[in-house]
DNA sequence: AGAAAACCGAGTGAATTAATCGGGATTTAA
DNA sequence: TTAAATCCCGATTAATTCACTCGGTTTTCT
């Protein structure tokens, strides 16, 4: 039950975006400084970001980042699921999956796996950013 | 947010069990052919399981796999704890893991995944193998 | 023009995962 | 007492994923 370092350093680098929210586009690599990410890596982890609309880019010299919506606008879930991509606890349950494994409906542990994901998803839709830079 | 397949596959397994607690040992062959498992591999799963006592082995022709304690006494949690080791969305909240990484305290994000964690834990604490027979 | 920055896809080494393999130990039944 | 069934256990391998790296292009500001 791990979330990947792609998912781990996406929310710390949001949230380092939320905190200079309204302070202009912040350049990637004073982000990736400030967090000890390398910064190539954090090119890949924004590069979907964008394409996800929670993030606007500002090209050119005096470039950066900013948060596309307010804070309180971007949960936690939209980032990681950007990232990693639907949240599952194993494959025959991910969510917007409409069709299911082959050993289904007779499959008893099924429920386990969906009760966990939707939990999991609860949380991560709980928490925005606003929540986490309010401490 | 993924569980491995050695998880997923123990969960089966031991539901199996769960499913012919009282009828003897079932020797593991039959597992894995009803869950469409390798059998050596699900040897490999069961040899931790017994080691942490959630099931009881005989040896020798008519031997086999028992659950060492009702299934209502095996939480889905003890599974995947002895299959995957402590739940953790992240390395540095680990469960039983007192010391915190460098950047804590100063790290806000940190509270997202100990409130992940701490959740996980209590859905798969909260279902045993009793809850999964009786659908 | 030159510097600073975002954009983009391809490639790579290491680690992890998911098995496979080979053989040994124990017990039961014929 | 021998053969068959079964668990026991470590080693090895194949496939996949992960965490980066790289080389280069485009855009914008000064």
């Amino acid at each position: 039950m791990k979330i990947t370092a792609k998912g781990e350093y996406g929310v710390r680098a949001m949230t380092t975006l939320a905190l200079e929210y309204r302070a202009g586009p912040i350049p990637l690599r004073e982000i990736a400084r400030r967090e000890g990410i390398s910064h190539r890596f954090l090119e890949q982890i924004f590069l979907p970001l964008r394409r996800a609309g929670l993030i606007t880019s500002v090209r050119g010299a005096k470039g950066g980042y900013v948060l596309a919506k307010a804070p309180d606008e971007i949960k936690i879930g939209d980032i990681v699921r950007t990232l990693e991509g639907p949240i599952a606890p194993v494959e025959c349950v991910a969510e917007g999956n409409e069709e299911s494994c082959k050993r289904s409906p007779a499959c008893l542990t099924r429920g386990i796996w969906e009760r966990l994901r939707d939990t999991v998803s609860e949380v991560l839709d709980d928490i925005t950013l606003a929540d986490v830079i309010t401490n």
